[in-house]
DNA sequence: CGCAATATTGACCATCATCAATTGGCGTGG
DNA sequence: CCACGCCAATTGATGATGGTCAATATTGCG
């Protein structure tokens, strides 16, 4: 999950761009924030239940999932969160982080200091809009989500995970002829589809016989978008994304 | 769900301060909205997806869902609201709706311009805040609703569900007695949690006989509150209410 | 090369869905 | 006031999806 020849002020850019105008000055404040750089292992738990953060990460590399863990010591990830991506966003103005978040992959982020980010949202009430419009369209993914685990079953479930992880990555160009990397095993995926492992290492079997994806080491090739798309019942609209959905 | 001698133009002020710090001039200003009352009758369709609406509404009095149908016409519910709530304040700025909005039970709702909404938040930084921070609980209940479908049984779902509404309706001080009005039927419970009608009939006769809870005609009255909370795991953290947490 | 994590497969079982029939509650019109 | 009708609740019977347990194969990596 690399971004190639991008440098790592641009990559918040383009991801606010890929949802909400900027003017240049907006642009240049952006790429002007203090960033620092932190590397994460793979497996790395590294914001908890209860804690207080002062910053919030920026995704530059690798792979991030927020999760909870309930009483039978079962996992629920709620969400995948690829390059671009500030997973605690919300901790701005939630200051108790109610979950945890993990490094699924190596991965590379970029802590924001609050102080930098309320000071810049307050100079620029547009770049706050798409702060907040980011906000509100992880709250549509995971409403999404509740659909997914709710009505759907494994197959669709795991197809519709696969669309909207497709759909995420182009938008950040980082999908190459319909495959992209996806650092996750199985377990992870049942984590957050509701499912077994074992289910899912079945499911993935059938999803791969009929010719709709090909899941080897951590890369997801997608063989056939429409039959997958039609499949998952997917459709982009709750992603909001710009010259996707006409807003 | 009647909010019983508390004008109209004071419910969103309980709201807001219900997660928030207000100053009096700041009330004085949510009091002075212009709202256009609008009365719904029960099972009432009200905005659907693809909508781009100009107004957002400020639930007073009844009962709201959002929901999507997949297509084999199987229904999820994603989120109930109740008084106080601005369901679609998202549609600030994600212009168009990717879901249902739904009467359930006969409901007031005021709807309040987009226009006099961007007014206020521009002129009033510490209203956008508490604005904000509503859409991010708002995605900190979707959260808690993928866990709670994703990972735990019909027994705990249904009683995290009865927790998670009464805390709600606490904060508007809409609970008596441990009990409250929730008019919805059996059908749109099991459309709420993932279930079967029929399953959440034969759940709710255990829950009923473990002495955790009885719903009598769109009213449940918890019988012991502590025992309930233990068998949902149910931790309102995520509802980030002042007062129960801290922050 | 060898360990450890992950993927795969089989057998069996549990939860919950579906189908179908019956009961109960309640508003409406005669 | 009562009967009808409709919707919701309830119950039983059966079946499907997916979970759990256990064993084996495969892959990545030091």
């Amino acid at each position: 999950m690399q971004i190639r020849s991008l440098p790592q002020q641009e990559i918040l850019v383009r991801k606010l761009e890929s949802i909400h105008e900027l003017a240049e000055e907006e642009r240049q404040v952006l790429r002007d924030l203090a960033l620092r750089i932190v590397e994460l292992p793979a497996r790395t738990d590294f914001i908890h239940e209860d804690d207080r953060p002062t910053e919030s990460c920026l995704l530059l590399d690798g792979l991030i999932c927020r999760y909870k863990i309930v009483l039978s010591g079962k996992r629920q990830i709620m969400s995948f969160h690829t390059p671009g991506d500030i997973p605690d966003l919300e901790s701005l103005f939630l200051s108790v982080i109610d979950h945890n978040h993990a490094a699924l992959a190596p991965s590379r982020v970029a802590f924001i200091s609050h102080r930098d980010l309320r000071h810049l949202i307050r100079r620029f009430p547009n770049i706050a809009e798409a702060f907040w419009r980011d906000t509100l369209i992880d709250g549509g993914i995971f409403r999404e989500w509740v659909v997914n685990i709710g009505r759907r079953n494994a197959y669709q479930r795991l197809a519709h995970l696969f669309c909207e992880i497709m759909m995420r990555l182009r938008a950040m160009e980082l999908v190459e002829d319909n495959s992209y990397e996806f650092p996750v095993t199985q377990a992870e995926l049942g984590d957050a589809t509701g499912l077994s492992h074992v289910h899912v290492n079945r499911t993935l079997t059938e999803l791969r016989q009929d010719g709709l994806v090909e899941i080897r080491r951590s890369r997801v090739n997608v063989l056939d978008w429409e039959r997958l798309k039609q499949a998952a019942e997917f459709d982009p609209a709750y992603l909001h994304q710009k010259g996707v959905d006409l807003s």
